[in-house]
DNA sequence: AAGACTATGTTGCGTCTTGCAACAAATATA
DNA sequence: TATATTTGTTGCAAGACGCAACATAGTCTT
């Protein structure tokens, strides 16, 4: 109800310039008071008594004289003195429940990854309850007293459709349907906290978008692609999540040429269709994605033939997404994103062929960063809240 | 550069809020102080500053009292005093250039129209220095003094591809190419006021949405079906521009089962492409839209079957968009729009084969308010800028 | 019909935050 | 060495909001 753009109290107002001052050192890593001044708009007065709040919180602090030195601003007049975030002031966890793994990682109040663990789970074979009971004790398993103490919130991804409530509608791929995810993994918790549920395409999506050097204006297409293909879009920073949580499924698109009906996307790019087709070209006992790669790479004729096809559905799936998204960037991750190194020319060959000249082609990439995952995002998640008006913060002093 | 998130001193507080009760009072009408409050999340005494304030500057009043009757609040304790935005406050023109109309419009500071007039145009004919001419000419031609001085900004639609800041990159249908429109509006202005330009379909989905009893949550595929078909995103209240400006030009999807390559969606859903099959089956010298309209609707059996093709693209190219954007509601808009009530069944039928059935179907309406379209979208484009907080009240004061 | 009840609008006061200007500090440059 | 430039700090003033109390104007109860 008050979400309205009203802004109240004095106090409200420097709650919210702390909040600001905060992100803009996540941004920007480290800022001298003056620096941090002009970024948000403010005195440099004013942006020395936030400083001075946030320090007395143990919320930042100035860096210590020996690392300063490494900043050379070749600047005439007094240097200012670099403020940083403290990154043991808070922690996050971030869970991933997939179809053959559960995946745990902590990060900081930086966003910088302090622990990650990877556990085998049979997906579907277990129930909700259980999967709930795994993943959250093994998030708080090897946590310390001290970093439990300062833990903000945790964030669970899952392969689901689901509300912004982290209530699960369906998950396919788990067998769980009218779940209410969120308020079972708040029910397992050792501590209260704050907790929030996610996609996992869009969790991904927005791990791989919460870094410091990560542009903050265009839209960003992220793709997931395992057995299942699904895509989260980041538009100026921000999630952007549908009217459902559905936006950026892009993996059921209908392709053409597939039969009647089409199949979808998914059923073209996944690791299961690749798998597949692999098995009737290779001469394998027991033929592997690495051993496709390998083969792609090595140009044996079978293995060039189907990467030929998944690069033109991803073509035709990328230049459809981006007719109604207008994406400028298109990110790929999931173990099939290893592929598209291999098959970015004929994958921009095919787009300039099916597209219109007049429309601009999105840069593509593969991300190449195995730790940045759906538990990665779903820790950033939490992350961002912290750093955001919601604050728990903000609600304490309300009290 | 100050956009952080920050706040500044006390007058920008007020400001804020200001604007913030100015958008309450646009978005429920009426309102007295504290209903104002409760939604702004202040305190009654404040809100009785703001109103102050406000009434002050005459962009504000209370509502007489015999119109005051109205209400039925069915409440104890004391009635409140109602108030309204002042109309004759402000006013702001929007302008559509299309290819063979230019449309203006004017409204007022609640955004209904108070003019709206439509002149034939050559738009592939003309220069872009005679159209800009032409359509500011037409804009301020009608406009009294009284609100000329009130007069806080044009805006301007295209059937163009364009950045944020007004200059277009293409606009075929008009064969420009690299214009800075917005610079030769403002040029061509009789009195200088702030200038926006917009694709015609985001300009008519942000018309569209700008209503008071329009829904702020969801998305919304807006589409505008004439010769071409373009598109235009609304979520959460706010325009989805894409990365640059292409966002929701659904028309250029492509269709299969159309050929090699295929077809694009505005080649088969499009005004053309149904004249043109319908030229083969009617008697008529003149085969014109209406009567198609009226044909389908006799159930002649030529006519049906082009409808039924049409139903059958637009099914698929909704859904599409909707497994990329995750819409909730779609706003068929254009004059082809016309043909929707008479096949929404059928449309609704392909969806329902097309798809998979754990997705949701979006509601699906087609505009039936003549008015509404880019011209008076690209007035609510300023409407709402002069409500956000670039307006140019703030940037006087900042002087 | 009269009083109790309830919600609204207003007013004065206190708290808080920001901006401004001046000053001390620290470094680059002439 | 002296100057210029930028930074961090410190009083001081202005402004905005919250709070509490009060007058007001209806509805509801007895």
């Amino acid at each position: 109800m008050s979400e309205a753009g009203a802004i109240g109290a004095p106090r409200g107002i420097r709650q919210r310039n702390e909040l600001a001052a905060m992100r803009a050192l996540h941004r920007f890593g480290r800022l001298s008071r003056a620096e941090l001044a002009r970024i948000l708009g403010l005195n440099r007065s004013s942006s020395g008594h936030i400083i001075a709040g946030l320090a007395g919180d143990g919320l930042v602090r100035e860096v210590g004289a020996v690392e300063q030195a490494r900043t050379s601003p070749a600047h005439a007049g007094r240097p200012g003195i670099m403020i940083e975030l403290v990154p043991e002031a808070a922690a996050f966890l971030g869970v991933e429940i997939g179809v053959e793994h559960i995946t745990v990682v902590e990060i900081d109040l930086a966003s910088r990854i302090v622990a990650r663990k990877v556990f085998p789970f049979a997906g579907r074979e277990s129930d909700v309850e259980t999967a709930v009971r795994q993943a959250v004790g093994m998030a708080f398993d090897g946590l310390a007293p001290a970093r439990l103490a300062r833990c903000e919130g945790i964030g669970v991804a899952v392969p689901a459709q689901m509300d912004r409530r982290g209530f699960v509608r369906i998950a396919p791929l788990l067998g769980w349907e009218n779940v209410p995810l969120a308020d079972l993994v708040r029910a397992a918790l050792p501590v209260p906290m704050p907790v929030l549920a996610e996609n996992d395409a869009n969790a991904f999506a927005i791990g791989a978008s919460h870094g410091r050097s990560e542009p903050q204006s265009g839209v960003t297409l992220h793709l997931v692609m395992e057995s299942g293909v699904g895509g989260g879009i980041i538009a100026d920073g921000s999630l952007f999540r549908g009217a459902h949580g559905l936006a950026g499924e892009i993996g059921h698109l209908r392709v053409p040429g597939t039969g009647e009906p089409e199949r979808t996307l998914e059923e073209v790019l996944g690791l299961e269709c690749i798998l597949t087709a692999y098995r009737t070209v290779s001469p394998a006992a027991e033929p592997s994605f690495a051993g496709f790669l390998a083969d792609v790479r090595d140009r044996v004729p079978g293995a060039v033939a189907i990467a030929e096809g998944w690069a033109r559905a991803l073509a035709f799936g990328l230049i459809q997404a981006c007719r109604i998204i207008d994406a400028d960037r298109i990110l790929l991750g999931g173990s099939v994103a290893a592929l598209y190194p291999l098959m970015a020319a004929r994958v921009l060959h095919h787009i300039q062929a099916i597209q219109e000249p007049s429309f601009p082609v999105p840069a593509i990439e593969a991300n190449d960063d195995e730790t940045v995952g759906p538990a990665f995002g779903a820790a950033c998640m939490l992350h961002r809240r912290y750093l955001s008006a919601e604050s728990p913060r903000l609600a304490d002093d309300a009290v």
